[in-house]
DNA sequence: CCATCAATTCAACGTTTGTTGAAGCGTATG
DNA sequence: CATACGCTTCAACAAACGTTGAATTGATGG
């Protein structure tokens, strides 16, 4: 990811809306929430989030696909991944220490091994 | 971390300059840079950078301490951890393959546990 | 084929944001 | 105590952003 693809997401994110949208998906998981839904669930006209979404989606946030009459948005998690990662490169010059605490916060999260606690 | 300062956070991330400003901080690590030095390497007026700082700041990403005439900031690599964390949270509804992938991202910069390679 | 529903596009608007130059404040030095 | 230096505050302006209602596209059902 470089600079510009990262400055779009934080941009993205950075509008109350628009956060709403992905952390509603991303808590949705990879199933996804009609556009519909999504007005409800976030509280905005659908005119507006249109806008928002398309927005989100040409920063690499979420992804789309058309069902029916719906159309079914979801997180893309790889794009998330990607801006934590280039947020976080570079960080640890030979001090590990120093963003330990961000993987911690987020593995608290993940548990991806299938070792749940006291890792 | 609540939504009202992730807003914050984000929305400073998404600023060209402010994105510089603390890219070249987590760099930099805990020692910091000087409001000077960090006008030099983004690039920006020092008016402007002031305003960008008192930004950030506020925002909970960086902190400042004066030494001597210089002030130094700093990268506050707690709020982004607790940034990095308020994103992903409820991610893995029992799904925790979905967002393993932010997990690796991160870890891969960190290495926080000594062991460097094949984890 | 026409009516309906879901979602998007478009143009217009009010507000917020980033930038700039001039002026001000705090710290060091002769 | 006066000067120089580093940085911040202030007021003003142009540009970008978010919201809205009306019109449009695409899919479904009578």
């Amino acid at each position: 990811m470089d600079e510009r693809q990262a400055l779009a997401a934080f941009a993205a994110l950075g509008q109350e809306h628009r956060l709403r949208v992905v952390r509603a998906l991303v808590i949705a998981g990879p199933d996804g929430l009609a556009a519909g839904a999504l007005a409800t669930e976030v509280g905005v006209a659908s005119t507006n989030l249109s806008f928002h979404l398309k927005e989100l989606s040409h920063a690499g946030l979420i992804t789309f696909r058309r069902e029916g009459k719906s159309v079914i948005y979801s997180a893309a998690y790889a794009g998330l991944s990607d801006l934590i990662a280039f947020l976080m490169r570079d960080c640890c010059q030979g001090r590990p220490e120093v963003c330990a605490p961000a993987v911690a916060a987020l593995s608290a999260c993940a548990c991806p091994n299938g070792d749940t606690a006291h890792a």
